[in-house]
DNA sequence: TGTACATCAGTGAACGCGCGTTCACTGATGTAC
DNA sequence: TGTACATCAGTGAACGCGCGTTCACTGATGTAC
């Protein structure tokens, strides 16, 4: 099924995979292609058969990257089912769960200075990303009285900055040393908090 | 009044400019002593007579940041005058405003990758800036009904993470290609929400 | 089935570069007499 | 005021290193006959 190569089997993605890792252990900018070529035990101009060079490689990485990305946030969205509350919370659940689980993904996507313009593909992908969670915070907004209803892209922006916050300030090692609570919760309980803000959740929990 | 060096006159300090400078414009990873030295107008050998090397010159820049970002935090927050929360509204537009002002500082305190824990000075930096922040928010959460206040430390981690998510997405160049809202409004309007989800602020504006 | 050939993934050596750091030094400044 | 000396900030050359990239090549694989 997958086409196997000459030598390696399948080196392109034996790239992407090392690149991967290497990012999430040194950054974005720390990540060396020839280290990444090595990884995959490879010498480094082999790279260039399947890549333009380092910055192309970064790219594939974070266009993965958005591609499951956008992946889990729709399965998460499910639609806006069974409550548009729900599929939300979901959503914004499955953001910190990517984050966790593929951070060198999440690095090359967010942290590698790469414009997200830097392709067209790229560009497409960020776009599906970015529509998951504008179309589950629309959805959840039509609950709202109009009159008092931010934008939906504002309502999205502000969850997609916590979010982000949250990932970069204390679901790794950042400010204090190390987080005074579990990431998860800080964002569902900031969420929640949110939400109550815009009525869509009781005064009370 | 300031201690006039042999030769440069106040090489410290012109040197730690230059790297502000350099990490602005690339990065806390992509900045180079030798560069910072070249633009200082100094060979790269005379950085060893005031830092041990380059880690200890991105730890001096995270130093004065953190030591101008509280000053800031701290005037802003006013002794929680005139109201707990319109102190608290200062001290978060504080905030954003250090940010945008000092982004060279501001990369090298939340994104340099050192540790804030790297000296005692640092650390003792890190405290006072997140001490402010804390006390604001602890300052404010008098005003809500003891069982259903959040800890202190986690209100100010929440507004912490919207601050940060919002300066790394939205301040800069990132995800969408360009800021949908300008980050101020976005910031402001995102605090008034979750604070109104505390029942800080009247159910409609 | 066997042979000749074309393809092209990966090699290995080399490149120029900028990096952080070291070292013996030099020469301007400040101080003692 | 003038001279001799000590200090020490900054120099300049050198180092070893790893980087991204190039290039002519080689040799395993796939294909045509």
């Amino acid at each position: 099924m997958t086409k196997r190569g000459y030598h390696h089997g399948n080196l392109r993605q034996a790239l992407v995979d090392a690149a991967l890792k290497l990012i999430e252990e040194k950054g974005p900018t720390g990540f060396a292609l020839s280290e990444a070529a090595k990884n995959a035990g490879v010498t480094p101009a082999a790279v260039y058969r399947h890549f333009e060079g380092r910055e192309d490689l970064i790219i594939e990485a974070a266009l993965q990257g958005h591609a499951i990305f956008a992946d889990r946030m729709e399965a998460a969205f499910n639609n806006g089912q069974p409550t548009a509350l729900e599929a939300f919370s979901a959503t914004g659940r499955a953001y910190l769960d990517f984050a966790r689980r593929h951070p060198g993904h999440y690095m090359a996507m967010f942290e590698s200075g790469v414009s997200s313009q830097a392709t067209p593909e790229l560009a497409a992908a960020v776009a599906r990303s970015s529509g998951v969670l504008e179309r589950a915070a629309a959805a959840l907004s039509e609950h709202i009285a109009p009159e008092k209803r931010p934008p939906p892209s504002m309502f999205s922006a502000h969850i997609w900055a916590m979010s982000h916050g949250v990932v970069e300030l204390y679901a790794r090692g950042r400010p204090g040393g190390r987080a005074p609570f579990p990431p998860e919760d800080l964002l569902e309980t900031g969420i929640g908090i949110y939400l109550r803000g815009l009525g869509l959740l009781p005064p009370d929990t």
